[in-house]
DNA sequence: CATGTGAGTTACCGGTCAGTAACGTAGAGC
DNA sequence: GCTCTACGTTACTGACCGGTAACTCACATG
């Protein structure tokens, strides 16, 4: 049937203008009831019903379930990287205040009332079957976080890029995984930017080391 | 061994005091499935035959899944504070040694072949529903682990213990989170023993930061 | 007017899962 | 021998969930 659009080219929709009102609907509802109950948790009827649809609707727009999960992880990797590389451009050339403005930001993010955590280290945590498509997705994003975390500490000039790197990651990762459990802004959160200073402090010269 | 069948509510099997081999073997077989597979991927069908028993032994020994499920996390709690404890008592009065080789007996589970993070944060991101029972388990644990870090780093002589305390659990919780999809010591776990150092050498006198 | 298309509606299939009923049986202790 | 307890076995219910079939309607475009 409508086979153009499975997986990869979607011109159709777009280069035409005409966009199909249902199928966003469902996915932005999708992505909404995703990140806040979890994908297991989320039927696909609650999903039509919510969009203000029906079932048969959404197996017209999305292959199937897992189909429009993986959409959805790719969506939040999209907008991940979206803020990262903004916020990373507002600073060229300065890498030092680059990883404090990229930090800041993520510290806003994870304040947020309606944030549940990362939605891909969620989804991690979920699929539990290291074989799946969705967690290697998973894996591959993280990656990608950690490769760049570490550049912008080699960048830095750090003592041990990589090693600066890495703890700089586990401070983001553990910024996402206790604010599952902290609510609003109550958690240890509180400590993330003084922890990101004194880690990049202690991997540059003494004089180099306050700004 | 397990005297613990006082709390939980498991009236149908009278609680002689006898210790029924059938339970345990559930028991251990379901802490194992939980952890490694999650919670909601583990039916009770599965367990009781990989228990090598059938469903409705089980549920002779049990409630019900929840209650199982129940006692899974309150077991893993007991565990996790049982090797926390015996770390502390063997540095006695020495908080920088308690925490550095807590932190270090941290990294051992954590780099084992067979860890698959925190069973209680991933118990928490499984469920996302903060009204839970077991979500307020979770966060009753993770509010006694800050707590028990910030008052460490107050020992320690911190100059912002609570501080202090919030960043180690950002290392720590990041360790687990990361450990989900970084396979073995692979990830950005093996930067988490100079990061502990680094953060507790900057609240410290200069005088005393290196040891 | 004819036709194609996006969308709503109802009903259904097959599978899984938590939980229950009823019955059977081996052994231990009296 | 008798009974009590622990455990095994089969079969079932009810709910939910992913996915499909078949039909209908509104509407836009030629």
């Amino acid at each position: 049937m409508n086979a153009a659009n499975d997986d990869a080219a979607v011109q159709d929709a777009e280069s035409l203008g005409a966009k199909p009102r249902v199928r966003d609907r469902i996915f932005d509802t999708a992505c909404e009831l995703f990140y806040q109950h979890g994908i297991r948790s989320v039927g696909v009827d609650a999903i039509a019903a919510e969009a203000g649809t029906n079932k048969m609707s959404f197996y017209r727009s999305f292959a199937s379930k897992d189909a429009l999960v993986a959409e959805y992880l790719r969506e939040r990797q999209r907008e991940f990287w979206e803020y990262w590389d903004a916020t990373i451009a507002a600073h060229p050339g300065d890498p030092r205040r680059q990883l404090e403005s990229l930090f800041e930001a993520h510290l806003v993010t994870v304040k947020d009332k309606a944030c549940r955590g990362c939605a891909l280290g969620n989804a991690a945590a979920e699929i539990a079957d290291d074989e799946d498509v969705l967690s290697q997705m998973v894996r591959h994003f993280k990656q990608d976080v950690r490769r760049r975390l570490r550049k912008m500490a080699h960048e830095l000039g750090a003592r041990d890029p990589e090693g600066l790197g890495d703890a700089l990651m586990l401070l983001m990762d553990g910024s996402y995984f206790t604010r599952l459990v902290f609510p609003g802004n109550s958690g240890p959160i509180a400590a993330l930017m003084p922890a990101v200073r004194a880690l990049i402090a202690s991997q540059l010269p003494a004089s180099a080391a306050r700004a």
